[in-house]
Order: C-alpha cells, then sequence, then structure tokens
DNA sequence: TTTTGACCTTAATAATAAAAAAGTCAGAAG
DNA sequence: CTTCTGACTTTTTTATTATTAAGGTCAAAA
C-alpha cells in the first residue's frame, strides 16, 4: 500500500531532522509509528531504500514550493525567492546534509550517490532553464546556460560550505551564521547575475 | 643561526609536499638533513613551530611573487593573474591542505588556527586594497572593498572546495581536474568583476 | 654554542571484544 | 492472500586494550 510507505517515509523524516539518517535506527522509526521492525521491510527491503524515498519527497516538496512561487518579471528577484526557499530547506533538512559533502558517512552507497547526483543534475538543468530563457529575453548576455547554471549552483554552495565549515563546529549552525550565510548567497546571486549581463 | 633555521624549514617543506604534514616525522626531517632530531629541536622548541616557520615562508614566497606581478592596467586582468600563481601555489602545495577545511587533522593546535586565519585575513586585506583602488578609479561600483574582498575570495575558494570534493578521492586531484578547477575560477572571477561595475 | 645517543612520554595505529543495529524468516493475524 | 510480528542471525559500530611509532627531553660530547 502506497499510503502506508508515505506514513514510513514522514515518520523517518521526523527521526531524520532531528537526529541525522546515520543516528536513526530501524527500530526507533518503527517504535514511533507503533509497528515492528518487520514491518518497515515488508514495505522497504532495506535501509537505503527508505532513504531513497525520503530524499525523493524531500526533493518533491522542494520542486512543489517552487512551482508555487508567484513568477517575478526580473531573472534577479526570481533567483532571490528561490534562494529564500532553498535556505528554508536547507535549515530544516539540516541534520540530513543533502547540501554538501557529507561529513559523517551519511550515503555510502553507490545507489544513494547516484541518486543525489541525479537530483543535483535536475537542479543544474532547472535552472539551466531560467537562465536560458532570461538570454532569450535579452536580460543577460547569450552563453551556454547548462555551463553558466552549473557554476552559479557550484559557488552558491561552495559559499555555503564555507561558510558551515568557518563557523563552530557544533551539530548545527547558530541563527546568526545562517542569517549571514543567506545574505553572502543573496549577495553573490546578484552580483553573479549583474555579471552576466551586457 | 638563521641560515640553518632556513635549511631546516625547506628540508620540511620537500616532505611535506610529497607526504603531508601529518605522514611527517620529525626524525625523517632529520635523516634528510643528516642531523639528528635534537637539532631540530635546538632551533624549533616543537613541531608546532616548525609547521609555523613552513606556513610564514610559503606566504612570504605567494607575497613576493605577488609584488613582481607586471601591472596590468584593469582590474579583470590583475585578478585573473593572481588566479594564475595561487593556482600554481594550491598544486604545489596541494598536500599540505594550507587552502580549505583540513580533511585530516593536520592543524589541530589554536596557534596554527590562529595563524592561518591571520594569514586569510591579511589575504582580504590584499585584495580589499586592489577593490579598493578600482573604485577610485571607478573602474568598479563604490562599495564595501573589504566585504565585496571576503565574498570573493570565499566564492572562489567555494568553488575549489566543491571541485575538489566532486573529483575522485584519491590524495591528488587529477590534471584535468586541476584545469578545470582553474578554467572555473577565471570564469567565476570575470563573472563577479563584471558584475561590480556600473 | 651546537650537536647527539639514549631515554621518556604521549599520541596514533592495530587488534580484539562487546554492543548495537541491520536484516531474515517461520508463522500468526486479519 | 496481504500484512504483520517475535525471535533469530549477520553485519556494522563502538568501546577497550595492547602495541607501535612519533614527539619531546636531557646529560654529556664536539
Amino acid at each position: 500500500m502506497d499510503k502506508k510507505k508515505e506514513l514510513i517515509i514522514e515518520g523517518a523524516i521526523k527521526r531524520f531532522i532531528h537526529y541525522g539518517i546515520n543516528k536513526t535506527t530501524m527500530n526507533e522509526i518503527a517504535d514511533d509509528l507503533s509497528v515492528s521492525k518487520p514491518s518497515l521491510y515488508y514495505y522497504f527491503p532495506d535501509k537505503g531504500s527508505l532513504i531513497q524515498g525520503v530524499i525523493n519527497k524531500v526533493f518533491d516538496d522542494y520542486y512543489d514550493l517552487l512551482s508555487k512561487e508567484k513568477p517575478e518579471n526580473c531573472l534577479e528577484d526570481k533567483l532571490a525567492g528561490i534562494i529564500d526557499i532553498r535556505h528554508r530547506f536547507f535549515q530544516k533538512y539540516y541534520m540530513m546534509h543533502l547540501s554538501f559533502g557529507s561529513s559523517d558517512a551519511s550515503f555510502n552507497t553507490e545507489e544513494l550517490k547516484k541518486l543525489l547526483i541525479l537530483k543535483k543534475k535536475k537542479d543544474i538543468e532547472y535552472y539551466g532553464v531560467l537562465l536560458q530563457k532570461a538570454m532569450d529575453l535579452g536580460e543577460i548576455e547569450a552563453g551556454d546556460s547548462l555551463n553558466l547554471a552549473e557554476l552559479y549552483l557550484q559557488s552558491l554552495s561552495g559559499i555555503t560550505f564555507i561558510c558551515i565549515m568557518h563557523g563552530n563546529k557544533e551539530l548545527m549552525p547558530t541563527k546568526k551564521e545562517l542569517k549571514l550565510l543567506h545574505e553572502k548567497q543573496q549577495q553573490l546571486s546578484k552580483i553573479f547575475i549583474k555579471g552576466l549581463k551586457n
């Protein structure tokens, strides 16, 4: 039953958000849902596939939110809005380390790595389309939209990493650090897009 | 004698470049120089201070090379030249992990961390001056030059980190990866500076 | 003043044992 | 027939210990 799978995924997410993927056991997820562990294994062959389900759900939610954004007229505002959305996701799912090179070994299986690479590729393509549209409208200079999208995203995740590394090495960055990170992202995004104009 | 200290530092650098700081022992450095270990400790009270000497030497060489750059007229070309220099240093001293959040625990002492933070600050100030000059000349829009310098540097080291993480997780990135990294840095730098113009 | 062999102390590594979590299965419940 | 479970096995982590290697010292020599 697909409804049950959803329930399990949501239960897993709750634990993952709080304690991270590695520190969450299948037993804990099962107990939260008041079922036995073999029940989980009835719906998911192993922990990896449950994590896959979680990742897919999170990214589905992300694209769902993106699609609901009110359509801004200029690229800067569009990207600024996306940064806000991404920032909320970053905070919410921080413990899952979906964003940057996982410090602990959360995603050691080939399958999970592949899935994340796929999600990243999709992300680049999404931004590529945005840039291409802006190019077609003459808003920014024509160029290799996909390549630029990758550079843009790598710049932002790079600066994210730098900010996180720089801060205290506690589990979670402080509110202050998160705010600073967000500002830096917006600032860089603005400069970057301005740098693409004629 | 200062001459002897220099010799020891150079010997240490040779080992560090090849095997990294952690995998280099004081005995090995001493043997390379055909002296005994206590000789080293006569000139440097501990390994940490020797590493400090090495770091200072490397950064002195870096600023030495920077000062010898032929003075370009526009900011883009100036920064492009610096990226080339930095890239050579990055390759040469890669095993020392001077650039990014050390994967292994090379710099665990407070003193070394402080020294590197100081070097980073100096670096930001160096770029700050460059940007300020360009602002005074009206080459780029007026603004907080230090803040922009930090953002610029963080963008570049961020993208460096992303590229290194993305590649194979061998000790050294391949020539191909290094070339791609260099190109990305140049591309980002160009866009960034263009984004600062009026 | 500089250097060293011999020595001591601390930190990293390897080996092992103990604990915890992943994963399985025969059979029960609906 | 689909869904679920208690009891079990296997694998992975974690903690403990032993061992080695590296950092660091000192009295004495060059």
